[in-house]
DNA sequence: CTTACAAATGACAGCGCTGTCAATTATTGA
DNA sequence: TCAATAATTGACAGCGCTGTCATTTGTAAG
């Protein structure tokens, strides 16, 4: 039988008042009633019944998680993050995958919102990076965080959490170019993410800042699979464009373009050296291993979700925003570039 | 401004129980009535409050989904797949990834699940394969569906989905013995789910019923990862053990055996064919493609989700059950022994 | 030992909904 | 036409908790 806060309150001889009092850490309470409480509570194994709380303090401890799915191993981090903190602070988790390309998707979501009682929102790319249902999203007064790609500047629409893909994509380049590579091709992500654009921007940065000069043959669209890391190493063998190394803009290209280089007799790294970025286990699971820039996506999550659920709990004008730089791994995709 | 029963009641000129009975889909309510109403709850734009509806039934409207996570593809097609039957059925999803390996998972498990108001369990291999938890979770009256490999015999301590890997690696083999494979390796997945087990049966009933002696050499123990694909390829490989094509427990499994075929210059599908299991985006990733077996992970996640409801609804004696049987999807991995 | 004030505690309403059971209205059959 | 019965509808309590505000208890100062 569950019991509840009138029999904790029988139980220690308090009020239930005090008891619910002792629950949320409320500090007005002697030291010595708060232990008699506590032991009751222990005792009874008592539980407050959060339908119950939500109901009286017409508040919710919902925290929606809403994404796109473009990546399984991307969203079970997110989540598994979102989830730690969510446990640790005593809320619950909703998740909503939606169809970024679905028409009306943004009002539907709206809509959902309203209706449903959530206290805030994380918001992963390509979502967060929607400048329309950000506002609408701002508009409609919900407390919400975002994940996205973007070097520090911060709008104070929301908090956010940024990744730095250009300097890392910068750091990942000069890290080719001192292993001696000069000729680096680019394979481009999804056009849609802003990590694309990014990831380019420090890719051309540490190209110049070494004085090489971008050959634009060398840089490819594609988006974010990897069929398109397989279109893109073909496409630069066959019409012969000479590149001793590969920027694969995430794991999953860089793990095409490593097929496509083998069914070509090319050796990785001798003959051509493959860099990826995510370290998802993806670049754990081809041979040779991924060198890869590593963003730590779970602990990202659940940052985002302490900094969403402090917001929630003490609105402020201005916003919390942290910085995130993924950082080189090396692994066996990448050598020095032969003379 | 969020709208209540009691709104809807006086914009539609009833009470607020005839609502209640709207919303809740009860038959004892006039056609006409209940059109009134729902106009006024559209009108309204008025969404039930689920905390004030579990908190007045005492009954929650949570589905819990536990997991250990071996494979992010797995977790999100069956989340999606729950999540649909949820949002059909007006529940809530919590999500609980859990360490299996951990001592006292059991019942930590068990504790939270009492102390959160949950009304029934999701549970997946190897959980729902564990019959020390599946007890204890049947002693403590808790609804719950499992999804398990079986061919069909079902306990009766709950409802359950099976999966018939029995058979689908039964159809798989004779596949490729039709094919003219009469040495065929099998890589085997991990020893402590249950599917490797059935699908060793369904390997060896398969040559049996085609007069195909059992080679043990053909039989390697392993897990479900890439690594231990790569590894068994090579230790047929270097072993120099004849073998024409090459059963893979899972396609992880099959995409390192991929792998390991080609570095040692061997041919697929024309001098080794391969195939997999699950029919994972993995293996479409994989070149060629792989030949595998396809369970609808979201729909049997979905069915098991609404068979788990129906049995929160009316807890009846004797408990539905299913069995699915994972198709061959014919790719490129796979081709005819050659002579 | 009082008084004045602060700290701690409790009484009670009410959050939005559903269950129970009584009251009302519609329908049927003689 | 009028019971008798069935089909609808409504009044009201109460689910377990928190917010408000009144009350009690403790404490420092006079």
């Amino acid at each position: 039988m569950k019991s509840t806060i009138l029999d904790v309150a029988k139980h220690a001889g308090v009020s239930i008042k005090t008891v619910s009092r002792v629950t949320n850490n409320e500090a007005t309470v002697r030291q010595s009633t708060r232990e008699k409480v506590l032991a009751s509570i222990a005792e009874l194994n008592y539980q407050p019944n959060l339908a119950a709380r939500n109901l009286a303090t017409t508040k919710s401890y919902n925290i929606a998680f809403i994404y796109d799915n473009p990546n399984a191993y991307y969203i079970i981090d997110m989540q598994n993050g979102i989830l730690a903190e969510c446990q640790k602070r005593g809320y619950e988790l909703l998740i909503h995958p939606c169809d970024s390309q679905k028409e009306n998707m943004i009002d539907e979501f709206l809509l959902m919102i309203k209706r449903s009682q959530i206290a805030g929102i994380v918001i992963t790319p390509p979502f967060s990076e929607m400048p329309l249902f950000i506002d609408k999203l701002a508009d409609a007064q919900i407390p919400f965080v975002r994940i996205i790609s973007g070097n520090g500047l911060a709008d104070n629409i929301s908090p956010c959490i940024m990744i730095n893909d250009q300097q890392a994509a910068f750091n990942i380049t000069e890290y080719l170019i001192k292993l001696g590579h000069r000729d680096i091709a680019f394979l481009s992500g999804s056009a849609e993410h802003l990590s694309t654009a990014e990831r380019l921007k420090g890719y051309k940065l540490a190209l110049e800042s070494h004085d090489i000069e971008i050959n634009t043959d060398l840089i490819l669209a594609g988006d974010y699979s990897f069929e398109s890391g397989v279109k893109g190493a073909n496409t630069l063998i066959a019409q012969n464009i000479k590149a001793s190394a590969i920027f694969a803009c995430n794991d999953e290209i860089a793990a095409g373009a490593l097929f496509a280089a083998r069914l070509s007799h090319i050796d990785v790294p001798s003959e051509l050296s493959i860099i990826g970025f995510e370290n998802s286990p993806f670049s754990r699971q081809t041979w040779p291993k991924l060198t890869t820039a590593a963003q730590p996506n779970q602990e990202i999550a659940q940052r985002a979700t302490a900094i969403l659920i402090d917001s929630i709990k003490s609105p402020t004008a201005q916003y919390q925003s942290e910085l995130y730089v993924p950082q080189l791994v090396e692994r066996e995709s990448t050598t020095k570039a032969s003379k």
